[in-house]
DNA sequence: CTCTTTGCAAATCTTTTGCATGCTT
DNA sequence: AAGCATGCAAAAGATTTGCAAAGAG
């Protein structure tokens, strides 16, 4: 029982997720503003993993006069908050993803041609990853896996200049 | 089929990798230095996971006219005569650990109360990971795997702290 | 001798911060 | 109003690179 997707799906989760950042501001008595709510647009616009850079690209298409130092602020407020995970993939610029939202979990396979990402879930590996801490006494809380592979055919590889 | 080690082992691989350093040089023209020497002995000595900067520290002990941008270059190369690999665990800073010489592939289990790492090798998992891999139309070449956990029992937990 | 290395400093690159000004609440 | 946010530019931190001098084969 395998399941996986390729970068770039959406969901009508855009008004939830923009629901929980209001909140966490709220409750932290800080501000919603324009900028935030088109940052997160962007983010939400933008494919499964994005930096930085890219979401400050995207959001001066809608107001040029957003510096990318707020763009920076609001992906760490965004982290913060729990609805963006950072990652560190390459090794220089971090990337972001949305959090999972309940059982939405998924680990990545990383193509070593063209650097697609793919995600999937395996209800396998999850169990035996499980059983694997507990043979070693202890309780699994979560986990980090990446696959590194090669295409084994040219459809599934975009040669994507990623970078 | 588990097996697994906590971390500190240390064999006379010292002798073997720096041969297999010199035999990297060598095939490519490149120079047996004295300062790639001390370095390589430095990460040998140091611990699992040290970064530049560490490194640097130690060898600057040895000889202090040795630069930060030599460790850096000579770490690199390291890399890439596959002695080293680089991580990226945190954020900022690489880690560089030895990489599998052989057989002695592992992933991680790390303590969430002590962070004490247990190396653990599972065929099961690897024989999943490569099963999945190719479900979605690659070869799995390697992969990345850490596991995060609570200590079932005291006797398990060090309580180190390793930082 | 020739060509690789090195150390130093300067250059890059990504991310963070200080500050005066502009906006939400 | 009061205090958080923003943009800009400067600062920081990690890693890389240019260059002339030093060293290995």
């Amino acid at each position: 029982m395998t399941t996986s997707r390729r970068s770039g799906d959406s969901l009508p989760k855009r008004a939830h997720l923009h629901k929980v950042f209001d909140e966490y501001l709220s409750q932290l008595g800080l501000r919603q503003t324009r900028q935030r709510k088109i940052i997160l647009d962007a983010v939400l616009s933008s494919g499964r993993h994005v930096d930085a850079e890219t979401i400050s690209n995207e959001v001066k298409k809608i107001d040029s006069s957003i510096g990318l130092a707020t763009v920076y602020r609001t992906l760490k407020m965004m982290t913060d908050s729990q609805i963006l995970v950072e990652r560190h993939f390459g090794g220089d610029r971090a990337s972001f993803e949305f959090a999972d939202q309940g059982d939405e979990h998924h680990d990545h396979l990383i193509c070593n041609q063209c650097h697609d990402i793919v995600e999937f879930y395996d209800e396998e590996l999850e169990k035996r990853q499980e059983l694997v801490a507990k043979n070693l006494g202890f309780v699994l809380k979560s986990h980090k896996m990446e696959l590194f592979a090669d295409c084994a055919n040219s459809e599934n590889c975009k040669r994507k200049n990623l970078k």
